[in-house]
DNA sequence: GTTAGCACTCTTTTTCTTTGAGTGCTAATT
DNA sequence: AATTAGCACTCAAAGAAAAAGAGTGCTAAC
C-alpha cells in the first residue's frame, strides 16, 4: 500500500512538484475559508509563495489538467474538484494538532457519567454537532457488542402486555402488545423461562426471523398463545438494529446555502439506509466521503467518519456531514480525538463494569 | 357569543355587504391556489360574479381599507392579510363536506389495531402529514389520562439497573441507572412495594419533584441506597411529559419556498416549547393560528389544531403546520373528521378494554 | 524556468428602456 | 345611487446595452 503510493508519487513528480502541491493547498485553504474561486494574484500575495502570479497561473493550468482544480468559467479563479479535496486531505493539508485547551474542551463534552457506551457516543455526537455546526452521524456499538440478557413480559391491563428486551450493554427496548387472550401465570412463567433458555447470550444482530420461527415451532402447546409475543420479540430485535445509526443536527445543514435544501430533505427521508450502506463498507480508521460517492446523495457535501474500537474490533462510528468546504484540518483532529477517547473509555469500562457479560 | 357576532355583522353590513364578502372569498380562494396577487379582472371572469372589473376594484379598495386585503405594490393585485384569512376561515369559505371516499380514505389511515391511544393519534398524524404535505403537531393524551400502574427495577449488570415506568394507557418509559452499590433482593423488593403503595394510581402529570422528595424522606433506612432510583423515577415521569407533544413531517415545510428555511430551522430548535404554549391555551374545538400569533414564530405560516376528547374532557390535540395559503376548506374537515373519529374510538376502547383502570 | 505585459473572455453590475398588469379616478350610463 | 367604460398613471418585471472588473492564456523578454 505504502509502496504503491510512493510509486504513484514518483511517477507524477515532474507534473506535481512541491510548488504545485503548495499552490494547490493554498487554493483549497483559501476556498475553504471564503467559498469564492481563488485567483493567481491572491495566491501570489501569500507570504510563503515566492513566485509571480504568472508562474502560479501556469501551475494552476497544470493542476486543472490533472483534475485537481476547475474553473466555474473562463475568467474566474479556480475551485477544488473532488480529487483536489481528496489529495488535500490525504497529503497536503497540515492537520492542526489539538491544543491542550481544545483537548480539555472535548473532554468536557464527553459525558463520562452516562451509563451506556451508546449514550457516551451520543454525547460526543452532540458536542461535535455544536462545535462544527454540521450534522453528525453515529453508529452505535450496541448491536455488535451486546447480547440479550433478558426478555420479559409484564401485564399492564386487560389483554395488554409490555414486552421488554434488555441487552448486556444496558440498552432496552419495549413494545406494547395486545393479545387475543389473557395469559395465565403459568404461561408467562414458561415464556420467561423459554426466552432465558433460548435467547440469553444471543446477539441482537443475529436474532433473525428464522430463529424465532424455529423457537415458535418448538414451543409445543404454548404455540398458539405465545406466538404473537415471539413476533414481538423479533420486532424488538429489529428496533435495536434500526436505532443503530443516528443522524442528528440536520438543522445545521439547512443553514448553509451551498447545499440544496431539497437534497437535504431527500437525504433525511432515507438517511439511515444511505448512511448504513456507507458505514458497512470496510475502510481505514478514518474515511472522508464526498458528494455522491457510494450513494451518498448530497452534492457539494462531505462526510467524515472515524471508527470507534473495542477489543481491537470495530465497534461503532462517529462523524460529521457538512458542506465540502469544511475546515478539515481542524475537524479531522477533533473526530480522531473523540473517537480515540471513546475507544479508551469503553475499554476502561470493560475492566471496570462489564466483567460479568 | 352568537349575539355578538350577529351584532357585529349588522354593524358593518353597509361596509361589508354580501357582494364584498363574495369578492373577498374569491380573492382568497384564488390566492390559495395560485399564490399570486389577484386582480379585478380575474375575479370578474368568475362565473358567479356578475359585476364589472371596475365595481370589483371599488369593492376591493374598501376591503383593503377594512384591513382584509393588501397590495404588495401599487400596480399589483390583492393578497389576503391575516385578518382576511381569519374572516375567510370563520365565515366565508365553504368547507367541503367529506365525500364517502374521503371518509373511507381517512378511516383506512387510522390504524385501529394499534395498542395505545397515543399510537392511534400518531397514525392519524402520519396520515395527515402525507395527505396535506404539511408538518403535523400532536399532543398525546397519555399524561392527562393515564396513571402509573407499575414502577419496576430490573438488574442488568454489575451496579446497572433498568428502571421502568408503565402507565394505564399502556405507555412505558425506561432509564438505565448506574448505582454506587449493588442492591440486595430485599432492597429491590422494598422498592417495588414502596412504589406500588405510593405511586400506583398517581398521574404522571402530577408526579412532581416534591412528591418524590417526600417519598425519599419517608423511606427510612433505605434512603441512602434507593434515593438515586427515586430520582430516576422523577426523570421517567418527566420523560412522559416531554414526549407529550410531537411535531413531525417538518420536511414538508422545507419544500415550500414561501417559508424561510432559516425560520423553520429556528422553529425546530424549540418547537416543543413553542407549540406547548400554544396548545396550553384554552380554545374552542378547532383553532387556527397565523404567523406570529402567541409566539408562533414562522412568518407566512399557519397552524390548524383540533381537540381530541375523552369523557367530555379535552384529551389531546391533532393538527397541521403549513404555509398561510393552505386549502383550509379541505384540510379543516379532514382534521375535524380525524379528531372526531379518534374521540369516538378512544371512548369505544374504554368500554372495550380499559374497564380495569 | 520565470516573469512582465497585454489582449481577450466572461461574469457581474449598472443603467436605461420597454412591457404589461393592475389600479384609481372621472365621466357617462343604467 | 349604483355601476361601468375609459383612460391616465404607477410600478414591478423583463430585456437590452454598456461599463466594470477579475482573471486568464499567451508571447516575448529576462
Amino acid at each position: 500500500m505504502t509502496v504503491q503510493v510512493l510509486n504513484r508519487r514518483r511517477e507524477v513528480s515532474s507534473l506535481l512538484d512541491e510548488r504545485k502541491r503548495k499552490i494547490l493547498a493554498a487554493v483549497i485553504d483559501s476556498y475553504i475559508v471564503t467559498g469564492e474561486p481563488v485567483g493567481s494574484k491572491a495566491i501570489a500575495s501569500l507570504p510563503d509563495i515566492k513566485v509571480s502570479p504568472a508562474t502560479i497561473r501556469n501551475d494552476m493550468a497544470v493542476l486543472e489538467q490533472l483534475g485537481y482544480l476547475e474553473q466555474p468559467h473562463t475568467s474566474a479563479g479556480r475551485i477544488p474538484t473532488y480529487s483536489g479535496y481528496r489529495l488535500y486531505i490525504d497529503e497536503l493539508m497540515n492537520a492542526k494538532a489539538l491544543s491542550d485547551e481544545e483537548k480539555q474542551l472535548l473532554d468536557d463534552c464527553l459525558d463520562v457519567d452516562v451509563p451506556t457506551a451508546d449514550a457516551l457516543i451520543e454525547s460526543a455526537s452532540k458536542a461535535l454537532s455544536e462545535l462544527t455546526h454540521c450534522a453528525t452521524v453515529v453508529k452505535n456499538i450496541s448491536p455488535k457488542f451486546s447480547v440479550i440478557t433478558k426478555v420479559e413480559v409484564i401485564p399492564t391491563g386487560k389483554r395488554m402486555y409490555v414486552l421488554l428486551m434488555i441487552t448486556s450493554s444496558g440498552n432496552i427496548r419495549n413494545k406494547v402488545c395486545r393479545l387475543e387472550f389473557d395469559l395465565t401465570n403459568e404461561q408467562m412463567e414458561f415464556f420467561s423461562r423459554y426466552m432465558a433458555e433460548n435467547l440469553q447470550g444471543v446477539s441482537v444482530d443475529e436474532l433473525s426471523e428464522e430463529i424465532i420461527e424455529n423457537l415458535v415451532a418448538a414451543m409445543g402447546t404454548y404455540m398458539v398463545t405465545l406466538a404473537p409475543l415471539l413476533k414481538g420479540v423479533c420486532e424488538l430485535a429489529e428496533a435495536f438494529r434500526d436505532t443503530e445509526i443516528k443522524v442528528s443536527g440536520e438543522k445545521n445543514l439547512l443553514a448553509r446555502q451551498d447545499i440544496s435544501s431539497a437534497q437535504i430533505a431527500q437525504f433525511l427521508e432515507n438517511k439511515n439506509e444511505v448512511v448504513k450502506n456507507m458505514l458497512d463498507d470496510s475502510f481505514g480508521d478514518l474515511q472522508v466521503v464526498f458528494g455522491e460517492d457510494g450513494g451518498f446523495v448530497i452534492e457539494n457535501s462531505s462526510m467524515i467518519v472515524s471508527k470507534i474500537k473495542k477489543d481491537g474490533r470495530t465497534a461503532g462510528t462517529l462523524g460529521v456531514i457538512g458542506p465540502m468546504r469544511l475546515d478539515y484540518a481542524k475537524i479531522i483532529p477533533y473526530i480522531e480525538y473523540l473517537t480515540g477517547r471513546i475507544t479508551e473509555l469503553i475499554s476502561d469500562e470493560e475492566d471496570d463494569e462489564d466483567k460479568d457479560i
